[in-house]
RNA sequence: GCCGAGGUGACAGAGAGGCUAUGUGGCGGACUGCAGAUCCGUUUUACGGGAGUUCAAAUCUCCCCCUCGGCACCA
């Protein structure tokens, strides 16, 4: 599919706090980065709702025709992992691997595919050493204690992208007081080794990296000077992405260093922040478990990425009820049928439109699927009585939305599905045994050979298993 | 204090000056062995408050009120 010359794709950039006309650097190519996870814990539905939005706009460029290089770090060296290693008597490695995996798990359950790569920040200690080095040579940062900090002072333009000034930002600050920076506000690109912590060596002796320039380091080893969009939620502003844009930029000298930046909006439990301390923290591995993982896809993509979502069982139950009424549409158009209507397909036609449309305008995922719904309506309405014809392309525009959107109508769990209805069948084979009505219970054990699936009665109650086949014979 | 995002019908949430957003729920009806799904109708002055600009404002301007977030290693 291809942009439409009328409707240009728009995106809001927090750089100009303006809603832009989106064109990338390089023709048709866009490099997107996203700020990865810290894996010292489980993934939450606050990651899930950041990765989901990128996620979105890596598949909506790519439906659009452009060609996205999605880069994604792991931050997998910082205090928080060696905190969590030194109470749980193991090593900052193994911290970071047993959750860098969960997270790779969770991702994988939520559909979260179009990242191209991922990138550790430990993988790219040299290229982070070069850029500190750099920005010590150009005057930017200065070494102390085998540590080393980034003077922000030096840099101009700091704060531009979250619209502060360092005296503001100064005014405000609870930063923590460390003896050996020059000012209060300069903050570490490399750190010097303490007792049992994790090191690497370093021409300022042994030490690890900082956090703000590993995304850099690593940008700039696969994208270089400039790159297109850069994506987090709201709370990297700053200082994170701030310090970012001063790392880059007094490196290269090339302005801007990201194009555009994208921040996704805060999701809220019960109108409060998840905190450790709340003890409100939803992890995705957990929601999974009450909510179909496509269900609560599609909850995150339900509310504008910018806007905050606020998560209530209440609202997330709504929902899902929205959710099955999609899901029911769908299969009717699976269904086979045939009725003599055309409407569908003039409605699909119009669907696609505005649901292309509507994603256009800055990813406006809840205006997409509110046309969506349009199409839902009347699939109900003359599905059964429709060509099919009309119904294919119906269905063919559901497909593409549940492709942007990232749904996967065929649940991975069909195998569970066919273990519980062989429950259910069972026990009520089993009832009819109890009762001796041997002609209901033989014909649920006939019909399954049929299928291929032997019952057997034991001692322990019945067995099933899936027999070889006739035609598998034959094959 | 500074910066940012918001305040829209019972609830959730889109709104790019003029065009019933959408979803969920409630109520009434159709269909139905029951339940569910679906359909039809209904919930017919929704835009935090006040000024202003305009033929026309939820949308633009100004003032005020309220909520939430960020303010130095949080997605």
């Amino acid at each position: 599919m291809v942009a439409q010359e009328e409707s240009k794709l728009r995106v809001y950039n927090t750089l100009t706090a303006r809603i832009e006309e989106f064109r990338p650097i390089k023709g048709r190519r866009v490099r997107m980065f996203v700020c990865g996870p810290t894996v010292y814990d489980y993934s939450h539905l606050g990651h899930a709702r950041t990765y989901v939005a990128f996620d979105i706009v890596a598949r909506f460029l790519r439906k659009l025709g452009y060609s996205v290089f999605y880069l994604m770090n792991i931050t997998d060296i910082d205090d928080k992992i060696i905190k969590k290693a030194q109470e749980s008597g193991t090593t900052a490695q193994e911290i970071a691997d047993k959750y860098t995996e969960a997270f790779f798990e969770d991702m994988k359950t939520l559909n979260i595919t179009s990242v191209n790569l991922y990138a550790k920040a430990t993988d790219h200690i040299d290229e982070i050493i070069d850029q500190v080095s750099v920005l010590i040579d150009k005057g930017y940062a200065y070494e102390a204690n085998g540590s080393v900090y980034y003077e922000v002072r030096k840099f101009k333009d700091f704060g531009k992208l979250s619209g502060q000034s360092l005296e503001n930002l100064i005014a405000g600050a609870r930063v923590e007081v460390v003896e050996e920076k020059k000012n209060p506000e300069d903050f570490a690109l490399w750190k010097a080794k303490k007792e049992g912590e994790p090191f690497w060596q370093s021409p300022w002796g042994l030490g690890r990296p900082g956090w703000h320039v590993e995304d850099t380091a690593i940008t700039m080893t696969y994208f270089g000077a400039q790159y297109d969009i850069h994506g987090g939620a709201r709370d990297l502003i700053f200082p994170h992405h701030e310090a970012e844009i001063a790392i880059a930029e007094a490196i290269t000298g090339v302005k801007p260093f990201v194009k555009y930046w994208m921040h996704t909006g805060f999701l809220n439990i019960e109108g409060e922040k998840m905190s450790k301390s709340l003890g409100n923290i939803i992890r995705i591995r957990d929601i999974v478990k009450k909510y179909d993982p496509m269900a609560v896809r599609f909850y995150l993509a339900y509310t504008h990425y910018r806007k905050p979502i606020d998560f209530t069982t209440e609202t997330m139950d709504d929902v899902v009820r929205a959710y099955n009424r999609i899901m029911g549409a769908y299969r009717l158009l699976c269904e086979q049928s045939e009725g003599n209507k055309n409407e569908l397909a003039e409605r699909a036609d119009n669907v696609m439109h505005d649901f292309m449309k509507e994603m256009m305008y800055d990813f406006n995922t809840r205006n997409a699927i509110a046309s969506i719904f349009r199409l839902v309506d009347d699939v109900y309405k003359y599905g059964e009585d429709s060509t099919p014809q009309a119904k294919a392309k119906a269905r063919r525009v559901m497909e593409e939305f549940f492709d942007i959107i990232g749904i996967s109508p065929i649940i991975a769990t069909h195998a569970e599905i066919f273990e519980n209805i062989m429950d259910i069948l069972l026990s009520i084979r089993e009832e009819a045994r109890k009762r001796r009505d041997w002609e209901t219970a033989d014909k649920i054990r006939s019909e399954l050979k049929k299928i291929g699936i032997i019952v057997e009665d034991t001692a322990n109650g019945p067995r099933w298993k899936i027999g070889a086949s006739m035609r598998s014979i034959a094959n």
